[in-house]
DNA sequence: CGTTTGACTACGC
DNA sequence: CGCGTAGCCAAAC
């Protein structure tokens, strides 16, 4: 089934990290580029700009290979947005098999406030030499925000 | 083998 | 808050 000759340590990478997000959570490009160290050779500052569309092409080839233990679709832009073309097959299908574990809303966007990955556990990142990825989550200045519904 | 394009982001209006 | 832009490398053509 994989036909690419080598996808290179990198790619290798990212799908590892993106086959521990798990069901009805989501991660985004940005924020697991994070999570690798930069490749030898590229300075932590070029990394920064660079990698998240690196793991945007390790997506890419990942659609190619086809291999459904990779949940390709839990990975979105920063802004909780799908970032392929609106009207391509393969956004059909990832707004499908997100809307099927119920984080997309009535925008076609993902809450990353409610849904974004926290990442894997410390242990785990360490064990794989991968750094714990930054929270999607709104900074919490002081504490749990107290739920203000009234 | 040169050109074009892109599954990104941060930033400026 | 939405839209446009710059920067930048690797694939894809």
């Amino acid at each position: 089934m994989i036909e690419l000759p080598d996808p290179g340590p990198f790619y290798e990478t990212v799908w590892l990290i993106v086959r521990q997000i798990p069901q009805g959570s989501a991660a985004t490009y940005g924020q697991i580029a994070g999570m690798i160290p930069p490749p030898s050779g590229i300075d932590q500052e070029d990394y920064d700009r660079l990698g998240p569309r690196w793991v945007g092409d390790a997506m890419n080839a990942v659609s190619r290979l086809d291999d459904p233990a990779i949940p390709w679709h839990r990975v979105i832009n920063s802004k909780g947005g799908i970032s392929l073309p609106p009207d391509s097959p393969a956004a059909a299908l990832q707004r499908a098999r997100l809307r099927h574990e119920g984080i997309l809303n009535d925008r076609e966007q993902v809450d990353l406030s409610a849904c974004g990955w926290e990442g894997p556990d410390a242990a785990w990142c360490e064990a794989h030499g991968l750094y714990r990825p930054r929270s999607l989550k709104p900074p919490a200045p002081d504490g749990p925000q107290q739920l203000s519904l009234f």
